[in-house]
DNA sequence: GGGCAAATGTGACATTTATCACATTTCAGA
DNA sequence: TCTGAAATGTGATAAATGTCACATTTGCCC
């Protein structure tokens, strides 16, 4: 935990960019700043909500538990407020959050935040656009994840993590076998034989948990056919 | 095209019941309500989101092309606003939204709606709240889907039909095949053999487009195991 | 009511993916 | 460095689903 200086971050969101000097004050007083390592759990479905978590570094990954085990909902990278849709609506959380690299999270007091949005016409607006831009972000990738196979879906995730996560050809992956067969709905089985595919025809090169896109265009054209 | 009196409007959102009398006049004056068949299209992908629409009365199918085809997001039914999330989200509507049964839709001006949110944080706050629920509901419906077999995810919608639509175990269907196929993912083939099977079985009866569920307690297990 | 387009039902078969079993590799902690 | 648990790779097989083809039914418009 460490004594935030909310006025000084260079990481506020859109809607606290909004915020007057005295909000941000009143933002510091009622903020903490909390460390995750990768693997730490930031909320976790079931429990009460009751602060925002706003992801100032790091990266995060939100799943929910489901008939048959879990599914990873999205990926949050920073920085980005993680949970708002289950911290207002409803009492207790209705999925969780882990860390997936080490991260950086502030906790806000929900009283703080309401506060905000009910005096601050400016950062409920933000926060409107936030909520909506999001929502749209998942209507498009769940359409895409549910009308392709195992090998599109994959080649989608490898080429969002280099383009949007990583912005490089090179990265270490942050989610293990298993995690992906969570987020892409498969067995981990599944995930490993395509994986192994992708490097038998030189469009990957796997080396432990780095991976080098080596034909994008051959990822791209696999992600978009399914 | 009608002239609607929102301040006696009995169907009025949760958002709009806490605007102050002077701005449910400025509501007035910047909303018209228009009526929709069963089939015609609300909002269109693709188009410029100038309004929001405010379902009053009937269900719509809220869509959006995939690589494959058209796949269904949600339904919603009346009351709701209808695409908060692609009004603001993008200048551009990312699905579309078409009546399945005869509806009524208030479009209320965006400026209107947007100083309505800058001006008064009950009505911004509430209108989060909507956006975080569907949001949620969003996510858990998502899960289900994606971790279930054609079976479980059929039964699933005939369960939300009954329950949560037409609160009856006797309704008519709104959807057709290719539209179920749209909603689950799959093929009309396999949505005409899926309810085959549920009928064979006993589980329902289908009588043209109307659907009577027999034994709600084997469609539920259907649903939770998958 | 007749005729036509759309929707539906269904069999045969191909493809995709899950499951099970087990070998191998990786990695963190003693 | 050793060691055991976790993660990964891979073959064989079963199950689920898609695809194609075509018959049948439905619903609508004249």
């Amino acid at each position: 935990m460490a004594n935030p200086e909310c006025k000084l971050c260079g990481l506020k969101s859109p809607a606290a960019e909004l915020l007057t000097s005295n909000e941000l004050e009143k933002l510091e007083l009622n903020c903490a700043q909390v460390n995750f390592k990768k693997g730490d759990v930031i909320f976790r479905e079931g429990t009460l909500a009751t602060n925002i978590a706003y992801l100032k570094t790091g990266l995060v990954k939100v799943h929910m538990k489901g008939p048959t085990g879990d599914k990873i909902l999205r990926l949050m990278k920073a920085p980005s407020y993680l949970g708002l849709p289950t911290t207002f609506g409803d009492k207790v959380n209705n999925y969780s959050a882990t860390a997936l690299i080490d991260s950086h999270i502030c906790f806000i007091s929900l009283d703080t935040f309401i506060e905000f949005i009910f005096k601050n016409g400016s950062f409920a607006y933000e926060i409107i656009l936030d909520l909506c831009k999001n929502e749209l972000a998942d209507y498009q990738k769940y359409t895409n994840m549910s009308q392709k196979q195992l090998p599109g879906r994959l080649a989608e995730i490898l080429l969002c993590m280099s383009h949007e996560v990583f912005k490089s050809n090179r990265f270490e992956l942050p989610l293990n076998n298993n995690e992906l067969s969570d987020f892409i709905s498969t067995s981990r089985e599944s995930v490993s034989r395509i994986l192994s595919d992708f490097s038998k025809e030189g469009i990957i090169i796997m080396n432990k948990k780095e991976i080098t896109i080596l034909k994008e265009d051959i990822l791209e054209k696999i992600s978009i056919k399914g």
